[in-house]
DNA sequence: TTACGTCTGTCCACTTGTGCACATAGCCCG
DNA sequence: CGGGCTATGTGCACAAGTGGACAGACGTAA
C-alpha cells in the first residue's frame, strides 16, 4: 500500500512512545504483532466528528496530536495536546463510537496505530494491560478538566506561556516550537492580532524570540514564572497515576524535563 | 447506620437514574443486590483531589453533581454538571486511583451507590453492561471537551444562559433554578457583581426573574436563544451513542424536553 | 414585630481582549 | 535578483469583564 508503512515492530525495538513503553513485555507481546509505524505530517485528519473511531494513534518521537471541538463559526477550539506520553482514539470510548471531535496531527513525525478491536481483545486477555490503559484514560480527562478550568479563569498570556511549555515538554525540543501567531491565536481561540502582542511583550522581556513561523524560547523558566500552573497540575497527576506501573527510564509528559 | 439508607433496592423500582433504567434486566441484577440508595444534602463533598476513588455515585430525580477544578486562588472552578442522565466517580478511571477533582453535590436529592469493585467485577461478567458504561463515559467526555472549548470562546452572557438550561434539564424543573449570585458567578468563575449585571439584563428582557436565591425562568425559548449550543451539540451526542441501547422512555440530559 | 445576616442591584475606575486596518518584513520561487 | 505571498508589528476605537464599595431589600429566627 504504502511505502512508509512498516507492519513488523520487534518487541525489541518498541515505537518511542511512553504508554506503549510503559507495558510489560507480555502484555507488549499481545499487542506487537498489529501494532503499525508511520508517518503523519501536520494537519493531517486522524478523525472527524461522527467518524467511526476505529484505530488508535500513539505518537512517537516529537509527534503531536490535538484534540479540536468544531465550533458554529467553523472556529475550531483547540483543546489538549497528546505527545508521545499518551495516544489518541476510543481510550475512553473504547472506539466503534462516533467522534465527538476532530483530532488533528499538529507537529509531523511517527505514529504507531492499532486497531481498537485487536487493542480491546488485548485488554480482555491481561488485567495489567487494563489497568494502564485505565490509568491514561484517567489522566487524560485530568488533562481535559484543567484545560476546561483554565479556559475559565487563566489569562491569555498565561495561557499563551503554559501551551508554549506543554508543547515543548512534548516534542522534547526545548527552545523552539515551529508555529505562526495565526496558529497560536487559533489554538488559543483569540484574535491574531492579540496573540501577536503578547508575543511581544514576552519578547520585550527577553522570554523569547520570533522568527517567521516559529517561537525561539530564550528564557525557559521566565516562561515558567509566566505560565499557570495547570500543567504542573497534569503532570503531576500523570506521575502520580503511572508511577510504579512498568516503570521505564521515562515518564509521562514531562519526560524531557527533570 | 443510617435510618436514611435503605439496602434494598427491587429490580422492578429502580432508582430514577437514566444510566441504571437503561441496562437489561439480566444486567441490571448484576448490580442490584450491591445497589444502596440514600440522600446528599447541597454542598456535599463525593470526592476531594487525592481521594482513592472507590464508589460511583448515580444521581437520581433533582439530585445534582458537579466536579469542580482547585485553582491555585482556593476558587473552585466548575467544569460539568452531571445529573440523572449519568454517574460521577470511576467512570472513566474504573476506580481505586487518586480523584483529580472535587466531586460536589450541587442540588441535594437521592443517590445511588455501588462499590467500584462491584461494578467493575459485574462489567467483566457482562460485555452489555461494560458497553453501556463505556458509551456514557464517552459522552461526559464529550460534554467536557465542549466545556473546555465554551470556556474558549463563549461570552459570560451565553455561559449563564447554557448553565440554567443544563441544571434545568437534569433536574426536571423547567421553571426555576435554586442559585444565588454569589454562587453563579462562582461556578462561571466570574466577578459576582458581573453575574448579577448579566442576570439583570435577562430580566430587562423579560427572559426570567430573579429571586433571593433562585432564579425564575420565564420565557425558555429566550434563554435558549440567548445560549451558546454547547449544551445541544453535547445532547445530540448523547442521543446518538446511547439511542438503542436498551432503550426506555426516558433519553438523556434531554429527557425533560422534547 | 423587630433585628440581623445575607443576598441583590448598581456605581465606578480599570484591565483585558476584540476586530479591523494597514504598513512592513521575511521568505520561497522563478 | 526581484515579485508576490504570507506572516508580523502596531494603531485605534470599542466591548467585555474585574473588583471593590455600599445602600437597600429580603427573609428567617427569636
Amino acid at each position: 500500500m504504502d511505502a512508509r508503512i512498516s507492519k513488523t515492530t520487534e518487541a525489541g525495538s518498541r515505537p518511542a512512545n511512553n504508554l506503549l513503553r510503559r507495558l510489560s513485555p507480555a502484555d507488549y507481546a499481545l499487542l506487537a504483532p498489529h501494532v503499525t509505524l508511520d508517518v503523519a505530517g501536520p494537519n493531517e485528519l486522524l478523525y472527524s466528528p461522527g467518524d467511526d473511531v476505529q484505530v488508535v494513534h500513539f505518537p512517537c518521537g516529537p509527534s503531536l496530536a490535538t484534540f479540536l471541538v468544531p465550533n458554529e463559526d467553523g472556529r475550531d477550539v483547540e483543546t489538549i495536546l497528546v505527545g508521545r506520553e499518551g495516544a489518541v482514539g476510543g481510550i475512553v470510548s473504547e472506539g466503534f463510537l462516533p467522534a465527538y471531535t476532530r483530532i488533528c496531527v499538529k507537529f509531523g513525525g511517527p505514529f504507531a496505530r492499532i486497531h481498537v478491536a485487536k487493542l480491546e481483545a488485548a485488554k480482555m486477555r491481561s488485567a495489567s494491560l487494563r489497568n494502564i490503559f485505565a490509568r491514561y484514560a484517567d489522566c487524560m480527562l485530568a488533562q481535559i478538566f484543567q484545560s476546561t478550568a483554565c479556559n475559565a479563569i487563566h489569562s491569555i498570556e498565561q495561557r499563551t506561556a503554559k501551551w508554549i511549555i506543554a508543547a515543548m515538554e512534548r516534542t522534547g525540543d526545548e527552545s523552539s516550537v515551529p508555529l505562526t501567531h495565526e496558529q497560536l491565536a487559533t489554538l488559543l481561540g483569540v484574535g491574531r492580532s492579540y496573540a501577536s502582542r503578547v508575543l511581544q511583550s514576552f519578547k520585550a522581556e527577553g522570554v523569547l524570540d520570533t522568527r517567521r513561523g516559529a517561537i525561539l524560547v530564550r528564557n525557559l523558566d521566565g516562561l515558567h514564572l509566566r505560565a499557570c500552573l495547570c500543567n504542573d497540575a497534569v503532570k503531576m497527576h500523570f506521575e502520580e497515576v503511572l508511577r510504579g506501573v512498568y516503570p521505564t527510564e521515562e515518564t509521562s509528559p514531562s519526560s524531557a524535563r527533570g
